[in-house]
DNA sequence: ATGGTAGAAGGTCTA
């Protein structure tokens, strides 16, 4: 079974790479990030076409997370518990219930970016990964396989970065940042992508700007963490890097792990 | 020190 996660930035804008990417890819869910767009306006049917269930939560101009399974759903949830105030569509969730195996419960998340910081952008994105944080733990207690998937908007090291003293005042790499990704792995989860290759540089993001595909200048920033239920599942894992390199491409890839 | 790009939107804001 393979899961994918894809910041598409604008799935309207993106609709031809994205149908193009998953055609080849063939994943059996994936979640989106920044569709930037209302419910009404994701492009459903396009990916119904292919043979995907689609959940949408989305919000006009920015975030929006979509979740698409070939296998039958159940269980969905919108919005990351813990604040009833936050007005942000930034997490989905459901259960993926394949005839033959068995099933994942997926949770795509789109972490708040938090720059300028300090500031209060940035304790927004703490607390909001603190939110996440609880989460976790809350669904760790049902012992089940699951999977966060999703733009963290967090370098966890400073492997993840193409110049780590540079970004060391970005909200994406200031040691809080850090720190709260850490705890939430720490809960137990495992790190699908570097599980895979512990050593390389493994980008999954690079800025529109200053020529940074060009000179590969790129962060790892879209992470996939397993739950012990889904580790003892874990196959592989990789990042579909050409992408970047396309027509109209999205700043980030896709990342994808196979389990049995 | 600044701006460089992309997207939604029709203001700037977000990244």
């Amino acid at each position: 079974m393979k899961i994918a996660t894809f910041n598409v930035n604008s799935i309207n804008t993106r609709l031809p790479r994205a149908l193009d990417w998953i055609e080849r890819a063939k994943p059996d869910a994936v979640v989106f990030q920044e569709l930037k767009c209302v419910d009404e306006k994701f492009p459903a049917s396009e990916f119904e076409d292919l043979g995907y269930n689609v959940a949408v939560h989305g919000q006009k101009t920015y975030n929006g997370v979509a979740l698409l399974s070939k296998h039958p759903i159940d269980d969905l949830k919108k919005g990351l518990p813990g604040d009833k105030d936050d007005e942000q569509a930034r997490y989905i969730e459901a259960l993926i219930c394949p005839d033959n195996a068995a099933p994942v419960r997926l949770c795509g998340l789109y972490a708040p970016n938090g720059n300028p910081a300090p500031g209060p952008k940035f304790d927004y994105k703490l607390k909001w990964l603190e939110r996440l944080k609880k989460h976790a733990k809350k669904l760790l207690a049902n012992e089940e396989a699951f999977i966060l998937a999703g733009d963290f908007n967090v370098i966890p090291q400073a492997e993840d970065v193409y110049d780590p003293k540079g970004w060391k005042d970005d909200a994406l790499f200031r040691p809080d940042s850090r720190a709260a990704f850490r705890e939430i792995l720490n809960l137990g989860l495992l790190d699908a992508i570097r599980q895979e290759d512990p050593k390389s540089t493994l980008y999954t993001f690079w800025d529109y700007q200053r020529g940074a595909w060009e000179k590969d200048h790129g962060l790892r920033i879209d992470h996939l963490l397993l739950s012990p239920q889904a580790a003892d599942r874990f196959k592989k894992a990789g990042i579909d890097r050409a992408e970047r390199g396309k027509e109209k491409p999205s700043d980030h890839v896709p990342v994808w792990v196979e389990l049995r």
